[in-house]
DNA sequence: GCAATAAATTATGTATACATGTATAAAGTA
DNA sequence: TACTTTATACATGTATACATAATTTATTGC
């Protein structure tokens, strides 16, 4: 398993399917408006089927929505779909640090804690892009560690659903702190490897997003 | 929202996907051979556009694999991935029952036991079809209970990819016995309402499955 | 006789053309 | 003037044709 080859091995379908997941999350296509199928096959250079196939995949990962014979709309998060997604997301990362705990060896939990560190640096000099990167990598990276498959594919696929959210609500500095915060705590129970001590705190960390977000909803 | 005028409403890659999936859990499709798109899409009587859109849907459920320029698979399950899968089950449907317990109305409640019973009958007649059917409406509408719509998607996706497996290992007399017992300690504690008791039960009867069917993989 | 390379065949990937359905606008009637 | 109905235009759904990549087989050389 794994890309192997790699570099060619993208079909064009899957580059589109990419390049319109950042146009979403970077919010060029807005939220709950019609996705106009003959302007963007023009913009990105392709032609009609593998752009298709590519919005059938996006429909599938919970991003866009098909309306058959009514065309496709960027599917709009309601407050209850973030809430929702919220819970769910807090059960699995609980259930992640836990596994976590028990399943890493000494050199990933070294690792993880080197991306902390880093995010820290960048919370310090007030970087929010490089943070925020870091920060989806802390999350990730932590889930891999759980040795579980299927915790990463739904993990990765939630939080590619809640990144526009993410990415618009990130930018007040208190809710920064109180972020920085939740990690400071979440890094010291993974060193200790106190799996029930980490899984509450990325489940309470979960619910403070909810806390910061839905404001801004 | 819902699905309103219906009939008409499914487009032909939608039918096609429902069409494929269900020969996979039938086995008529088997784990791990190509996918013969030129044979397939005749039999089906459907062009190749349809076709292929309805594979990327199922390629993103996680039920085929798309290997570019190399054809499709059907997605064979290795132990690990089974037992990853349950793992992720089991957490999720603890967190459904504890929801179910705060959320539901007494009359969800109600309909939910009457599902039980049914299966009940279907159990003392042998009836394995039926209580097939049952269990899996069990399942997915203790889901709904809980009120979370992400929740019922994740489940409902995992539980589609264990299908074919659930199917061929539920047919050991002792299993279904083990499977009903637990049924019966989770109705109890739903009844009372006592959601940590069924998600405890829950999480059980999830692990208890692993042990089922891990000696026919 | 075996191995390696090249060519041919088959299947996948992409584009374009055609058909069908939906939405909007205009015209006619109440 | 407002509402309903019909017609036209535009977008989506499907099919087919063409291009490209991969695999298999055959032929040639060692």
């Amino acid at each position: 398993m794994g890309a192997s080859i790699a570099i060619t091995n993208r079909s064009l379908h899957d580059q589109v399917a990419g390049r319109i997941r950042d146009l979403i999350i970077e919010g060029t296509l807005e939220p709950g408006s019609r996705i106009d199928e003959a302007h963007l096959i023009e913009e990105l250079g392709v032609s009609r089927t593998p752009f298709r196939e590519a919005l059938r995949t996006l429909a599938a990962e919970g991003l866009v929505i098909v309306r058959p014979s009514k065309g496709s709309i960027v599917r709009k998060l309601t407050p209850e779909d973030v809430f929702s997604m919220l819970e769910v997301l807090a059960n699995l990362e609980k259930l992640a640090g836990e596994l976590a705990c028990e399943r890493a060896s000494a050199e990933e939990i070294d690792a993880l804690v080197d991306v902390h560190e880093r995010m820290m640096e960048c919370y310090r000099a007030r970087d929010r892009m490089p943070y925020y990167k870091l920060n989806q990598e802390f999350h990730s990276r932590l889930a891999e560690l759980s040795k579980n498959e299927t915790l990463q594919e739904v993990q990765a696929n939630i939080q590619a659903r809640l990144k526009r959210i993410r990415y618009i609500s990130n930018e007040k500095p208190d809710f920064w702190a109180g972020a920085v915060a939740d990690h400071e705590e979440m890094v010291k129970a993974l060193k200790e490897r106190d799996g029930q001590r980490l899984g509450e705190a990325m489940s309470t960390h979960l619910k403070r997003t909810w806390d910061r977000v839905r404001q801004s909803l």
